[in-house]
DNA sequence: CATAGCACCTGAGGGC
DNA sequence: TGCCCTCAGGTGCTAT
């Protein structure tokens, strides 16, 4: 479900919330995420000031008054929503922590592909697949020139979606980046030149900021830290819209799979 | 090492 | 109405 935009969205609206916050108690429902909740999760959460948050590609970093940092992933499927005492339990709440004001904050996640744990500070950068975030002032187009010559072989959609190279673009941001700056999703990174490096870099950055100006896209079930949904599945150009006429030049927009998921381009618009 | 494919889960939606 | 199939915003393991 979500990327960048909306991890974005739910940092931004939950940090000031969060912050300085101490938590008071931890319930783990469930364990049984992808990767399993550590047995010592609760108790490396219970007791614990929050003294920051912030976001990493995909990952929501909590830094917390002992050093340690809780890795919030939310794989397909998560939500993490902040509600008032009292809430009633949800199919697929795994995880509820209650704060020192009294809010719960509830870790939602029904295909169970997120994960959550805390690990120490230090160890933060080898956990969250510390690739460039897709917003650092240094993705540059030297970068992203120099990355492709890495990885000759393979096909620009999955380059871009590489979270070890570049963190937090996912299937419908690089639709729609490689829309706006005119590449062909199956390119192979060997063959992009310089230029087509810089429009892949200029439209990471208006498509990201746009995507967390309109509180990210709500395809089916993403919403925000307060349950609230995004917009910018509105904006689209090209993702899920098969057939239907290119917002730029009436092409019918094409689709097929690559590196598994589905694709989705203007064959005119798109070279 | 680079790359492709599938497995991991549950729920929603379409076709019949 | 209900069954069966396909597909979904992600990642990580395995086999080439």
């Amino acid at each position: 479900m979500p990327e960048l935009p909306e991890i974005e969205t739910i940092v931004r609206g939950l940090a000031p919330v969060l912050q300085a916050r101490r938590i008071a108690a931890v319930a783990v429902r469930d364990r049984r995420l992808r990767t399993r909740i550590a047995r010592d999760f609760a108790e490396s959460l219970t007791g614990r000031r929050i003294v920051g948050v912030r976001r990493h590609g995909k990952f929501m970093l909590v830094a917390l008054d002992d050093g340690h940092v809780w890795l919030v992933h939310l794989g397909m499927s998560g939500r993490l929503t902040l509600g008032r005492p009292g809430r009633p339990d949800m199919p697929h709440d795994h995880v509820v922590l209650r704060l020192d004001d009294g809010r719960l904050l509830t870790y939602n996640d029904p295909r169970r592909f997120g994960r959550l744990a805390v690990v120490a500070g230090d160890a933060v950068a080898g956990e969250t697949v510390a690739g460039l975030d897709a917003l650092s002032e240094r993705l540059t187009a030297d970068f992203l020139h120099a990355r492709s010559r890495r990885h000759r072989r393979t096909t620009v959609k999955a380059l871009l979606m590489d979270q070890r190279e570049i963190a937090g673009l996912g299937n419908i941001y690089v639709n729609e980046i490689l829309f706006q700056a005119g590449v062909r999703p199956r390119r192979r990174a060997g063959r992009l030149t310089r230029d087509d490096c810089a429009r892949l870099v200029t439209a990471t950055r208006a498509v990201l900021d746009g995507a967390i100006a309109r509180g990210g896209s709500s395809i089916s079930d993403y919403r925000d830290g307060f349950e609230r949904f995004g917009s910018y599945q509105s904006e689209h150009q090209v993702y899920d819209r098969a057939g239907e006429p290119c917002r730029r030049c009436g092409t019918a927009i094409r689709a097929c799979v690559i590196a598994g998921r589905s694709s989705f381009y203007c064959p005119r618009c798109q070279r």
